[in-house]
DNA sequence: ACTGGATCCTGATCGC
DNA sequence: TGCGATCAGGATCCAG
């Protein structure tokens, strides 16, 4: 899926449009993605939004009486479009703003969410959430200690989300990559000195991320409806086989956690 | 409290 | 060309 830089690149492209105009309606195509789409969600007719933000890979919507949760699970991605274009396969969700324009909501495999929170109220899936990678909040002393009990590989431990939020099975990679740790480290054994790096290369590729429009690879585009062009900075991930850019070995694949995992063996120890 | 496995779903690709 | 197996950017739920 979209990762944190794909989801944050998502927002900021819907910011614009979101601010600029009412919504008129709100269209439902297919009923159930993750979960069901709650029909309170019609009750944004009519209505401006007051903001969005990121939490994690979520989307959050802000109106005065509440907030439209969106997550884009593996395959989603959202555009705006004239309302006048015709839907393309896989359009689920559909909110029509009084500009003319169209927000579309496109996820073939519909691991993706749509919800519906009202004013005081915070879902299940917001609440035990770890700390965002880009704030101060996430740095070594901290994740030392969230790593304390943790005896699986470290690149396990860096994708869960109460460890951290916002890292995904590519930059779970690169990040590992950049401050040459092995994979299958195991994640209380690694030292303080190396979760230096590894906080500074999280944060580093996650923003570099973002200033390139997010990573695609299959699914994912902008909300102009362009790719993300950070594919092109992938030091390893879909790269097995292929020489390290850094010492010429080559990058290994391996199952870790039911996700491929890419390395080199030289670099990362 | 933490870990591994199964699970939701469609579509692209690969080997036979 | 067709068909089945395998693999995808997530994360929840369950058993152990």
């Amino acid at each position: 899926m979209p990762e944190l830089p794909e989801v944050e690149t998502t927002r900021k492209g819907l910011e614009p449009f979101i601010l600029s105009s009412k919504v008129k309606t709100v269209n439902i195509h297919f009923k159930t993605l993750r979960w069901p789409i709650p029909k309170e969600i019609t009750s944004i007719e009519g209505l401006k939004s007051i903001g969005i933000e990121r939490r994690a890979k979520y989307l959050l919507w802000h109106f005065k009486h509440g907030t439209v949760v969106m997550h884009l699970g593996m395959s989603g991605a959202m555009r705006i479009v004239s309302s006048k274009e015709p839907l393309q396969k896989h359009d689920h969700f559909e909110v029509i703003f009084t500009s003319g324009k169209a927000l579309r909501f496109n996820d073939p495999r519909r691991f993706g969410a749509v919800l519906w929170q009202a004013k005081e109220e915070t879902l299940d899936i917001l609440q035990s959430l770890g700390p965002e990678p880009l704030t101060n909040d996430f740095n070594t002393n901290y994740l030392q200690q969230a790593l304390s009990k943790r005896k699986g590989a470290i690149k396990n431990a860096i994708m869960t989300n109460q460890v951290v939020v916002g890292v995904g099975n590519i930059y779970a990679s690169e990040a590992l990559f950049l401050s040459g740790i092995k994979p299958t480290a195991i994640a209380n054994k690694v030292s303080k000195a190396r979760l230096v790096k590894l906080v500074d290369a999280i944060k580093q590729v996650l923003a570099k991320a973002i200033a390139e429009g997010g990573t695609t690879l299959k699914d994912f585009t902008q909300t102009d409806g362009n790719p993300g062009y950070f594919a092109q900075q992938l030091n390893v991930y879909g790269r097995e086989g292929e020489d390290c850019f850094n010492c010429n070995a080559i990058i290994k694949r391996k199952v870790i956690g039911q996700r491929a995992s890419y390395y080199c063996g030289n670099c990362q120890r």
